[in-house]
DNA sequence: GGATGTGAACTCTTTCACAGCG
DNA sequence: CGCTGTGAAAGAGTTCACATCC
């Protein structure tokens, strides 16, 4: 399969993979079979063994695949395996929890700067110790060697904070502001928007009447 | 095509629609035609159309849809025009942020408690009124109409919270925690982890050469 | 035997083209 | 004439069945 242009949804998946296999990792285990991974993140073997055949041969037959070879090849396919410098954009509740979030550092993130327009927040410094400068100067990072941003700003905010940060020289984006926004083609936005997960979850849930357990 | 089975990817655009429109209607638009509206959402308008299309006719040809009556059909279409006590389990960083997140109210999402373990919480009060009490009450939940539960514990407190949960009649979930739980099927889980959006943004950001914009 | 790797079948989703209506 | 609604075609992604190899 090696040569195929490869699902977005498996490269969704792959970073699940990834997270289960170093936690086997941690246990001390050395090989997994298709079959016990998919049991691990709740898809089916022949789709794990799918996705990988996009990439190569990871696994041996009749035994599986070696735990650590295969987390390696997985961080060299998502570009996981260098270090990236990151910037927070707007700097509020959700970043003290993205902080705080342990596994940034595992994924290669290293968050390195904070911008904020906010005069009462310019110069503090975070509990990671960087001290939050003046959006107004958010240029500087192209001289910094920072290529990805988290922006955390409300909805209004959002466009020309993007704008401000392509020009910039960054090159991908994770956007927890409340809508869509447009880029060139060179960067990659990724949008994790929280109200619109929420929004769909009543939609499974019936307004009442008989159920049965699973 | 109203009898038709609905995809799950449509379910998931319909909250982006919603809340364009309430944008809109904000705005005091009457109309939108299936072209401005995919032009707002960034999606083509053929998409817009089919995806109405499973739930009925709501559009006038020639003229486009009637915002108000969309937003209500569509909302009646989510359930979220019923309002949703919820609860918030773990209480922590992220909590704080989503207590700070405008717009859950606009998604007929209520607050009414919260549970942590931690007995420096129990008892406190949170931002919204909230007092935090003992998750060892967590079944208490039952006799009080509580259908929704976020939850933000650490990966291995998530699966227990989850079956306690279930036990105690919630519906539906809304999970940071970052790993896969196991659910009874009349229970839907949605999981929402930071990490593995995170982990996935290298892969489509290119490590060195030519670039065009868009 | 036991597990991987993969073409082929199948299912789900998007795109198209245009009929139908206001 | 403009814009919606939809069957049919095309495209993506998943599932299957089994050949293949350790």
């Amino acid at each position: 399969m090696r040569y195929h242009r490869i699902p977005d949804e498996t490269v969704r998946r792959l970073p699940v993979y990834l997270r289960c296999l170093m936690v086997s990792a941690n246990q001390g285990e050395r090989y997994i079979s298709s079959r016990s991974l998919a049991d691990s993140v709740g898809v089916n073997s022949w789709q794990i063994r799918k996705d990988f055949s996009y990439f190569g041969d990871f696994g041996t037959r009749g035994v599986g695949y070696d735990i650590g070879r295969l987390a390696r090849e997985i961080k060299k396919i998502l570009r996981l395996d260098v270090i990236r410098r990151a910037v927070l954009v707007g700097v509020g509740d959700l970043d003290s929890a993205l902080l705080a979030y342990p596994g940034f550092g595992v994924y290669g993130l290293d968050i390195v700067a904070a911008f904020d327009i906010d005069p009462k927040k310019i110069g503090k410094t975070m509990n990671n110790g960087v001290t939050i400068e003046d959006f107004a100067r958010i240029d500087t990072v192209k001289e910094r060697d920072i290529s990805l941003a988290i922006i955390a700003v409300p909805r209004a905010a959002a466009q020309p904070a993007v704008d401000k940060l392509a020009a910039a020289g960054i090159k991908g984006i994770l956007n927890f502001a409340p809508c869509k926004v447009s880029v060139p083609k060179r960067v990659k936005v990724i949008t994790l928007d929280i109200a619109m997960e929420l929004a769909r979850l009543p939609y499974y849930i019936p307004r009442a009447g008989r159920q049965d357990d699973s």
